[in-house]
DNA sequence: GGTATACTCGATCAAAATAGTCGGGAAAGA
DNA sequence: TCTTTCCCGACTATTTTGATCGAGTATACC
């Protein structure tokens, strides 16, 4: 299992989606500004979660992004492996013999262990849990604005480089094998 | 919490360490060429290990490394945090309002809640179950060559980038704030 | 049809982290 | 003294991160 920034900004966006979509289909913009991530940034991820099925998107006017199916039935694992794809994952192949010498890849099997551990526990959490966390500690969410096309000019958010580099606890950037 | 690849070079070296010094302290050179990790990369990782005292040193002919402590008190925790350091955490700098704007950080709130989760689970899993679970597979420790310094030359293991770069669940580079 | 909204895609980029190299030490044992 | 082993700092290449820009396409509404 990977893990990293990019993880963080997914699962961040995907709770602050799940929390809003009753009111139709939210748009990237209206993320970008809430959680202060790029807007470029945003598109590449919804890229991605889109391309997995884990979101759904309309186009033009009242359009932007809606879960691909409820949040109790998508799980955080879904989205991290979603944003950081790579198809490999055993550095051998992953098959057995990997090392003529007799210890098959042994490397891979110590590391195998913890990752499934991650995995399953990962994929254990979903986000409906998530979202009902934040509705508990009482996260207030605007209500619907009926009237579709409001305030066209809110001001614009630059985000300048926010992101803690290296947080204590922050997904970092390479290889849970597998 | 934070997990790269670092993450797991370290993990598996410290359960390549614990599963063998029992036969007195392990040297890097050992761990690198049955863990295919650089030489210089294990000085650096172990050098934070060593100051995080999860790993003791002992120099010259018949030296090494040892475990701090027991690997039943020694969590995976302790070892990310070692490798990863960074001591910063929350973008806002912790405390409530980062933004005037009403909502206090709220992209650190949504993240938090997982992080938590991710934190408590790790610092739960200790080095000594990991290992429990190696010798349940079998894995076959060699026996103490109570010879000291034996067959000097074995042939010098030059690791090419063998790790999977991207791998599907690698532990990425960034951050889980907290 | 025209226009504004919003997603879609690709190329490009600076900064950081990862993983590794090199070389010179310093302690300890034989 | 020689060898082994840890120790440390500087330096480097590659990859990833996160962001920017620009050119599209689909849709809604007037």
């Amino acid at each position: 299992m990977r893990l990293t920034t990019k993880g963080r900004f997914a699962v961040t966006a995907m709770i602050d989606l799940a929390l809003r979509q009753n009111n139709g289909p939210v748009t990237l913009a209206a993320i970008s500004q809430r959680q202060q991530i790029s807007l470029s940034y945003l598109e590449q991820l919804f890229g991605k979660l889109r391309r997995h099925e884990l979101v759904e998107s309309t186009r033009g006017p009242g359009g932007g992004y809606s879960l691909g199916r409820k949040a109790a039935e998508i799980t955080v694992a879904d989205i991290i492996v979603s944003v950081d794809e790579p198809i490999d994952a055993t550095q051998c192949g992953g098959k057995e013999n990997c090392l003529g010498e007799g210890n098959r890849c042994m490397t891979h099997e110590l590391w195998a262990a913890l990752n499934a551990k991650m995995v399953d526990f990962l994929d254990s959490v979903s986000l409906q849990s998530l979202v009902d966390e934040q509705l508990a500690k009482g996260v207030v969410v605007e209500n619907a604005p009926m009237i579709k096309r409001a305030i066209s000019s809110a001001p614009v958010v630059k985000p300048i480089r926010v992101n803690a580099p290296n947080s204590v606890f922050a997904l970092g950037g390479a290889a849970f094998s597998k």
